[in-house]
RNA sequence: GGCCCGUUCGUCUAAGGGCUAGGACACCACCCUUUCACGGUGGUGAUACGGGUUCGAAUCCCGUACGGGCUACCA
């Protein structure tokens, strides 16, 4: 029996991938790290309407971004493949047909219009949404209610079919789930779902156990919407595999936006990001923007997404990628839903920025202030810059602005924290420090300060009244480092220069 | 409607029978700061409700309420 830690993520390539499912490969992939196993990606593209294109390749992009690298993947290969379902296709249908030999399955000929007359049909208010199960599938059409030769004769004839599990009636379906301890079902109150669909492909439910057995997978993730789905799984593993082979289940609960599951639509109306990274939609060219682009490391998205669910029971809160591989155990993994919190995300976020040398922001900072129209030529002058702002950075994006002013010359001042208080005085305050300033031997900001000062002192002026003008001419608004830090960042002649044209304009 | 899961400050959570229910985000106040932040100190604020079990319950059991998920030839 083999027994390593084999887990998988499965993603259906529809579209973006979102903060649920970067979480659910986050677990799978620090439960297999801690243990020492596989983690692998499982591209579930049995749906062939629903197929989006460039959605699997966004997908390795993003766990790329993140780095959560699968071990085995369409894009990483591995022994287990093929790692796209479509592509397994032709092993589904025997297994499926192996079931309606056993008797634990059946074919079933109902059109989609027929049912949806049974829809309609059975229909009360007591059952709002009749189910195609024990009770049904006697009025229906398939290989239970159709003679043996009827049935036959269809089969011969290529009318489209689709093989249905056959759910036993009254028996319970219990297993244990690693976060949520035992949970059972009664196996009255599940329906047969489709196994094999009209176009040969498998539903989720087939493939989903016949790809966990065929790539040994030992632990079974995923989010909490499957909880109910669970005893078709089940059944089916015992039907096919022996439950003894099954992998062990854990049902993550679900990431909720402020009125239910987060969803998209939530993004957009409370504005914030759900997507990992930016999504553009092929068909419609509706671009939904990821945390990525907002301006967020993959070092707190992590961490942030880790902490969304579980914690490891001290109150550390920030943990590299390192260390939650060191401390993470799905027993501490909780079982209620977490609702996101945007707030919270930024602080992660900030603590990171906070957190990080210079020498692993600069280069997504360059790249940001270069597309923003900046002129970034000197390395060490850019490594200063970030390690005067980034603390009062708390998305990426932010440095942008907090340091704008040290590589172009603010093109509009707030003249009106300025003008309503200034006077002659200060006027002549000013050009008195360009003098002094120019003969300054030394340009560090403590020489600078004290210059200063010591210029408002003679004058009889308070300094606090000279030092908002003189951010104002060198940065623009009120925000910034300390204006002599800045004063000596930007250099002499920069600093002379935006003190003289200040002046003209004051 | 049925089935399943869940319920500790507004939010994320700690405390797995025993101290004034702890921390973080957010919020408020003060300090620091001659900008804005960072930072520091303090504060507001929770065991859904009702029954049990127990010397003792946030913790175990039952019920109710509320929330969420599922109820497709989608995953």
């Amino acid at each position: 029996m083999s027994t390593r830690v084999r887990v998988r993520f499965a993603p259906s390539p529809t579209g973006g991938l979102h903060l649920g499912g970067v979480r659910t490969v986050l677990y799978n992939y620090l439960f297999a790290k801690t243990h020492g196993g596989d983690f692998l990606v499982r591209i579930e593209d049995t749906d062939q309407n629903r197929y989006v294109p460039g959605a699997e390749e966004y997908i390795f992009n993003t766990l790329k971004w993140c780095g959560l690298e699968p071990d085995e993947s369409v894009q990483h290969g591995g022994a287990y493949g093929p790692y796209r379902q479509s592509e397994r296709k032709e092993s589904y249908r025997q297994y499926a047909e192996q079931l309606v030999k056993d008797g634990y399955a059946y074919y079933a000929f109902d059109t989609p219009e027929e049912l949806e007359k049974m829809r309609q049909e059975f229909r009360t208010e007591q059952n709002p949404s009749p189910q195609y199960d024990h009770s049904i599938r006697i009025k229906m059409r398939n290989s239970l209610t159709l003679s043996t030769n009827d049935t036959k004769r269809l089969l011969d004839e290529g009318v489209k079919h689709v093989i249905r599990i056959k759910i036993p009636e009254n028996e319970t379906v219990s297993f244990t789930d690693m976060i949520r301890g035992e949970v059972s079902f009664d196996t009255s109150t599940v329906d047969d779902k489709v196994l094999l669909k009209a176009d040969g492909m498998p539903t989720y439910h087939l493939a989903v156990v016949v790809d966990d057995y065929l790539m040994k997978i030992s632990h079974a993730f995923r989010g909490e919407e499957w909880l109910p789905s669970a005893p078709v799984h089940i059944l089916l593993w015992k039907y096919l595999f022996r439950l003894d082979n099954m992998p062990q289940w854990a049902h993550f609960p679900l990431i909720l936006g402020p009125n239910g599951k987060l969803s998209k639509r939530d993004g957009a109306k409370y504005g914030f990001p759900v997507f990992a990274m930016n999504w553009t939609d092929p068909k419609t060219g509706e671009l939904t923007e990821g945390f990525k682009e907002k301006g967020f490391l993959p070092d707190a998205f992590i961490n942030l997404l880790a902490l969304l669910g579980w914690n490891d029971g001290t109150e550390q809160e920030i943990f590299t990628k390192e260390e939650l591989v060191e401390k993470f155990s799905m027993e501490r993994v909780h079982s209620a839903g977490a609702k996101f919190d945007y707030e919270k995300a930024k602080w992660f976020n900030h603590e990171w920025i906070k957190k990080l040398e210079v020498s692993s922001l600069r280069f997504e900072v360059g790249e940001l202030l270069k597309k923003s129209g900046f002129i970034v030529s000197n390395e060490d002058y850019l490594n200063k810059v970030i390690q005067l702002v980034k603390d009062r950075c708390t998305l990426l994006t932010d440095f942008v602005q907090q340091s704008s002013f040290f590589f172009k010359a603010p093109e509009v001042l707030d003249i009106d924290a300025v003008k309503p208080k200034w006077n002659e005085a200060k006027q002549l305050f000013f050009a008195e420090l360009i003098r002094n300033y120019e003969l300054s031997a030394s340009w560090d900001a403590h020489t600078l300060e004290n210059n200063f000062k010591e210029i408002a002192a003679v004058n009889d002026l308070k300094p606090g009244e000279l030092m908002l003008p003189f951010r104002i001419m060198l940065v623009g608004g009120k925000f910034g480092p300390g204006v002599f830090d800045i004063a000596e960042l930007l250099g002499k002649d920069e600093t002379i220069r935006r003190i003289q044209k200040a002046l003209t304009i004051f």
